[in-house]
DNA sequence: CAGTGAGCGAGCTTCCGCTTGACTT
């Protein structure tokens, strides 16, 4: 141990008393605190709120319906330690300023912290200061400090009217479902309209006919040369193509067949000039991600968040990468375009270089508080910092930089051409056309380019030169057979462009929404496609049914609306809380007399019992599986749909081992402890057994099964079937798989929090671990 | 509220939108 100095105590007080001067200056990210800490130097101290300090309960409504729906605030459980910390560094401040985001939730966020540090006449309201950072540079900076305001009282109040409303939306529906579908469900104004995007999406797929039609496709040559020009046929008799059959487009081609010759009818040139897309926001982020990288958008979310906080780089110490990650703003700061330019010019000469810098509409919803998500600094190439990357923050970086230094690239110029080559002395007239791009100018292209949502058909790059009237002969004519396709189901990223342009949802919580709606099990992930479960068809359509006005994408459109209002001035929160009460409590009222109770009674589903041709019923396990009971008779079945959503009853599933007692095949069956194995000849034959994994015990002689067990208080483990003769017993879900290392038999599945699934050795001599493949 | 086996009651689910870490392997 080592002992104090005398002195250091004086000093500190020393010191301590000149800290008594400082400015106290507190925001939400602790990454902007540490950034403004070094810019500001030695006047201030800057903290930060973490986000949000004081809300709602979480166990009751707290609002207060009777008394103009008074909200009841309390700290958010967690945060008491920062709120102790912030009044203790206001008490030692001259000044404080209240630097939150500049929007909505940024206001409330500084009304908070106002209220708690002036708690007790510990502050006077004359030496708070709230100051507005639009973008964190050296001109950002100034501007906010130079120009401190106050607190914005209606701006607050067009936040809390949000909050209320989403309380009573989400608070007072959810407990109906419980009451009449399942325990533990929940409805809000963002995520049942995710959900009912999703299921209207679905249904419109189980609706779609496919419907046959044919092209055409031909290739023709010019005499004496090789190079092969593809043309699709366009029109036939004057007539746009439409062709349904196989007979429709063999009657083309034998006619165009008895064509000698084909001339070129006319020849169109066009020059495309393309713009590059705007500088990424959190929803464009997500989705070129999806598509480019296949990241999901937690994935991408968590990510960026690790550039923004900054990676560690020679000589310069922690460096932040990217600028905030969380943002619907596409407004770049003069410096980072002046650096662009200078960038690029450098890089790639004036020839890439546009007259003006290029800035780009903010959508008119945007809240503006931040810039688009950029590179902090253009010079810091992807190259030069990936050494100090993992692979998928390279990635992710590259992206982002290149999106942005493309954004103040010159536009790229496409030169297109159509070509039309009709057959002579044929007996009808048809038209086949070529079409070519070729890139002329790449300008931005030579850095990025944007991934398609679907897979539009590429040009044939080059066309070889021909000229009007030149004529042709055909080599080839194939008529090609496809069928009309359904919409796609969403992706993560697509539903989140879909509510992002409907103005659903926030770039904080994009991510969340898809967890939700998971975690509740309304709709699940395949093959990178959201479709909707039995659940969340149920729960949809409860909600459009009874709640049509709320779950519905205008709804947050207009609430924003009114919310403008509020922030200007011009609308009373209070009054507009009661304006959307007053339609809100009779639809509640009517849903709860009139709703269905599927609790009690399962949902129709349409399909027969076997056995006593009763309908049957859509009732939910305890996990949340969904199966087919029959309200008459005992039959229960599991079941799946077929892609027009149909129901079709699965055969119990038998496992390779037959009844000990009576012969039977063993079935698996589903009870409150989860599946199980049971004899099929039940109520006559009652032999029940765990389920094993198929996994023998790996004991020297044991001639045993893993089997899932459940202790006592419900939590799962697995253990060997001769227990208590064996005692074989793992925690994590054993998987039959050698260790590469020691070759014992069975590895374990475990989730870490830092790298993913991992399969680790059973053997507990042996620490060999593995990541699981990522799905 | 899935048919086992056993033995007991109690507590209690939920919204949206800001932010980051983390009780333990």
């Amino acid at each position: 141990m080592r002992k104090k100095c005398p002195l250091r105590g004086h000093k500190i007080a020393l010191l301590m008393k000149d800290t008594m001067k400082k400015s106290l200056l507190i925001v939400e990210s602790p990454t902007k605190a540490r950034t403004l800490n070094r810019y500001l130097g030695k006047e201030f101290i800057v903290k930060a709120s973490k986000g949000h300090v004081k809300d709602l309960p979480e166990n009751k409504l707290g609002v207060d319906i009777e008394h103009d729906f008074r909200p009841e605030y309390r700290i958010i459980r967690g945060k008491e330690k920062i709120v102790r910390e912030l009044r203790e560094a206001a008490k030692k401040a001259e000044t404080v300023y209240l630097g939150p985001d500049p929007d909505r939730e940024g206001e409330a966020i500084a009304w908070h912290v106002a209220e708690e540090i002036s708690r007790n006449g510990d502050r006077k309201p004359e030496n708070v200061y709230r100051v507005l950072f639009y973008e964190l540079t050296h001109s950002g900076i100034e501007q906010a400090l130079k120009n401190p305001g106050h607190l914005n009282r209606s701006l607050y109040e067009a936040q809390q009217a949000r909050r209320i409303l989403d309380r009573l939306v989400g608070y007072m529906i959810s407990p109906l479902l419980w009451q009449k579908i399942k325990r533990g469900l929940s409805a809000g104004r963002v995520q049942s309209v995710a959900l009912r995007l999703i299921c209207e999406r679905e249904r419109e797929i189980h609706r779609f006919e496919p419907r046959e039609y044919w092209t055409v496709e031909a290739t023709f040559k010019k005499k004496g040369e090789s190079a092969l020009i593809n043309a699709k046929l366009q029109k036939v008799n004057g007539k746009k193509t439409n062709l349904n059959s196989r007979e429709d487009a063999n009657k083309v081609i034998e006619a165009v067949k008895k064509a000698k010759r084909f001339i070129v009818s006319s020849i169109e040139r066009k020059r495309q000039r393309k713009n590059p897309p705007a500088p990424f926001i959190t929803s464009t982020l997500q989705q070129d991600a999806s598509r480019k990288l296949r990241f999901s958008p937690k994935k991408t979310m968590t990510l960026a968040q690790q550039l923004y906080e900054g990676v560690s780089l020679p000589d310069e110490g922690m460096v932040g990468l990217i600028t905030y990650m969380r943002t619907d703003s596409t407004r770049l700061s003069e410096e980072s375009i002046k650096a662009a330019r200078k960038f690029i010019s450098q890089k790639w000469g004036q020839d890439f270089l546009p007259s003006k810098p290029r800035q780009f509409k903010v959508k008119a919803a945007a809240q503006d508080a931040h810039e688009a998500i950029r590179p902090t600094d253009v010079f810091r190439t992807p190259e030069a910092v990936k050494p100090h990357l993992t692979p998928d923050q390279f990635a992710l970086y590259e992206l982002i930089w290149k999106r942005f230094v493309a954004c103040q690239m010159k536009q790229a110029s496409i030169a297109r051409t159509g070509i039309d080559i009709i057959p002579i002395d044929a007996e009808i007239t048809t038209v086949f056309r070529a079409t070519g791009s070729v890139v002329e100018f790449p300008g931005f292209m030579i850095l990025y380019e944007e991934a398609g949502d679907e897979n539009g058909e590429p040009d044939s790059a080059v066309i070889p030169s021909v000229k009007e009237e030149e004529i042709l002969t055909m080599i080839s004519i194939e008529g090609k057979q496809h069928f009309t396709q359904p919409p796609p189901r969403f992706t993560e990223a697509s539903l989140i462009k879909e509510l992002e342009q409907n103005g659903v949802g926030r770039p904080s919580t994009y991510a969340t929404i898809l967890s939700t709606i998971q975690d509740r099990k309304y709709v699940v992930l395949e093959d990178r496609t959201l479709r909707p479960t039995e659940l969340g068809f149920v729960v949809n359509d409860v909600l459009t049914k009874h709640f049509p006005e709320i779950i519905n994408v205008s709804f947050t459109a207009d609430m924003e609306r009114k919310l403008d209002e509020v922030e200007r001035g011009n609308y009373s929160f209070v009054v507009l809380l009661h304006e959307f009460y007053r339609h809100f409590k009779p639809m509640l009222e009517a849903a709860q007399k009139n709703m269905e109770n599927f609790r009690t009674s399962g949902v129709p589903s349409g399909i027969c019992c076997p056995e006593c041709s009763t309908e049957l019923t859509i009732r939910w396990g305890q996990n949340g599986d969904p199966f087919l009971a029959c309200p008459n008779c005992r039959f229960t079945s599991n079941y799946k749909r077929n892609e027009k959503g149909e129901i079709e009853l699965l055969q119990p599933q038998e496992v390779n081992e037959t009844c000990p007692k009576c012969g039977k095949p063993m079935i698996v069956k589903h009870g409150r402890f989860g599946p199980f194995l049971a004899c099929s000849g039940y109520p006559d034959c009652k032999t029940t057994k765990p389920l094993g994994l198929g996994i023998p015990c790996p004991a020297p002689d044991c001639s045993g099964e893993i089997v899932e067990r459940r202790s006592r208080r419900g939590k799962v483990f697995y253990g060997c079937s001769r227990y208590p003769n064996c005692s074989v017993v793992f925690n994590q879900k054993p998987v039959s798989q050698s260790c590469p290392q020691c070759g014992y038999p069975i590895m374990l599945m475990k989730k870490t929090k830092s790298r993913g699934e991992q399969l680790v050795c059973a053997n507990k001599e042996c620490k060999y671990s593995m990541p699981l493949r990522e799905s």
